[in-house]
DNA sequence: TCATTAACACGGG
DNA sequence: CCCGTGTTAATGA
């Protein structure tokens, strides 16, 4: 186990690291499903992971998960204040765990170089993924942003029946006719618009 | 998995 | 006949 600690972590921190993270940090075993922190609580501890998974979830909905050599950037906000955790982390299955007082992850980082690039490269992962995510919302949710489209549409026309080919549309979003059509077709079939010969007319606004 | 491309059939103008 | 539309197969990311 804490051999496992050595294998995922050794290339990161320099050798006074380890050991003063191995003395200070709590092992800790954790079956599968077990709440490690919840929204609203204060957070004590930044968790590393040995071996297993931790899942990140928000209110109730589904997450991310961390694995080995990642961290927690709720936690590492957590050091500069007290601040409320906004995420629930569950075990994904059994995990072992190395946790580590928050007090310390400012205290490392003034001291240990290696550190501070493990804390600053995990932000800048986790920036990455919010970036990602937006991402995904902004260009490849391509339904909504066709209904956004239609409404906006509708609205500058003051109409509900927008004349416009699937062909201008598909042009106007940046993709191709095929996909217009069939989303189209897909928001007729829910009744929230009709399709006409260069028209559709939108039933809801 | 989902988008794109090409191709085809159908129907209205 | 031309254009817009609806669908499908092949291919790629």
């Amino acid at each position: 186990m804490l051999s496992d600690f050595n294998f995922n972590y050794k290339h990161l921190f320099e050798e006074e690291l380890l050991a003063e993270i191995l003395s200070i940090g709590e092992y800790r075993k954790v079956k599968e499903g077990k709440e490690l922190i919840d929204i609203g609580s204060e957070i004590k501890f930044m968790p590393l992971v040995i071996s297993g998974a931790i899942k990140i979830l928000r209110e109730d909905e589904q997450g991310d998960e961390f694995e080995q050599g990642d961290t927690c950037a709720m936690t590492i906000t957590c050091c500069l204040g007290k601040a409320k955790s906004k995420i629930r982390a569950i075990a994904e299955r059994e995990t072992e765990l190395l946790l580590i007082p928050v007090h310390k992850i400012a205290e490392w980082m003034s001291t240990y170089k290696s550190w501070q690039s493990f804390i600053l490269q995990s932000y800048h992962e986790r920036m990455q993924e919010l970036l990602d995510a937006i991402d995904t919302i902004a260009f490849l949710n391509m339904d909504e942003r066709l209904l956004k489209y239609l409404n906006d549409k509708a609205i500058v026309n003051k109409n509900e029946i927008i004349q416009v080919t699937h062909k201008e549309i598909a042009n106007d979003l940046h993709t191709s006719r095929v996909v217009i059509s069939r989303l189209l077709k897909a928001l007729e079939k829910k009744k929230i618009i009709t399709l006409h010969r260069n028209q559709v007319h939108l039933l809801e606004i």
